[in-house]
DNA sequence: GTATCTGCAAAACTTTTGCAGTACC
DNA sequence: GGTACTGCAAAAGTTTTGCAGATAC
């Protein structure tokens, strides 16, 4: 467990935000389930399978942007498909995605502070690296390519 | 000019597909535009615009998709926004876009060859570092932000 | 009491697809 | 002539928005 919901729930309270049941159960949802590839989708099906909670899609995706507002949450486009979201308490990783077959890893980013550094000298830009993956061939695919 | 239209054309025929209007009139705009950051609808557009030459849509994407497949042209993701497309002879370059006013920046990838290596190493994948840009704030942005 | 939040519905936006007709080779 | 391509229309899929009613503080 590396967070729980009432800590997500306090820091949008510290925030002057009201606190619903809908929100509850969103930071619920995703306290418990961070080591998965959230999507807002799963997020919403994952509230409406419980007990004494729901929430509407609209609700779902303006609460994640709220926690997002408040850095307890970050997003990441894995390729076509929709965002996934994960606890900005955990370690920035990098994804790959293999365009083929939509295979994924995560990498740290630690290879690549030197070239964020230079790049920053060269544009002034402040980058994060971790919000688009990288998408490419895994093993097998690239493989089947060399065959 | 670093490409002309012709040159596509003759990609496509040579890859046994046949010549159209549609298919002339998206090349010859790619050919004449390449700088410019292009989406499907800017070469629709584009397309439109001119005297003698018209395509639908679905024909501009699915030209697109042909001329990829010929590997003339490559798109990359900047943002929540539509896909670009750039000439695959045009040097591999990442983009980096500011996620609070939308500036965009080229850099080269060079830089980042030896995270690729170890990547591969670690992970298997092989890695097209362009599909995706890289998002963070620019300059002023990120002066703002700590202003 | 009132400003904020919710649910519903619909729209926005990019991209894809099915299909009947057209045109290239 | 036959296959590939086109245009049209509609759908798919994710995310956003307008609005009337509900609720937290």
């Amino acid at each position: 467990m590396h967070i729980a919901a009432e800590t997500l729930i306090d820091a949008l309270r510290s925030q002057g935000l009201r606190i619903t049941a809908a929100r509850r159960a969103v930071c619920a949802v995703v306290a418990e389930l961070h080591s998965d590839h959230l999507t807002a989708a799963s997020i919403l099906d994952e509230v409406r399978a419980r007990e004494n909670a729901r929430a509407d899609q609209s609700t779902v995706y303006r609460t994640l942007d709220a926690l997002e507002e408040a850095n307890l949450l970050v997003h990441s486009h894995l390729g076509h498909g929709p965002a996934v979201y994960h606890l900005a308490s955990e370690a920035a990783h990098q994804h790959v995605v293999c365009r083929r077959c939509g295979a994924t890893a995560s990498v740290p980013t630690s290879g690549i502070s030197e070239w964020l550094v230079d790049l920053e000298r060269a544009t002034g830009f402040v980058v994060d690296p971790t919000h688009f993956a990288v998408t490419g061939l895994c093993a097998s695919c690239a493989e089947q390519d060399r065959g």
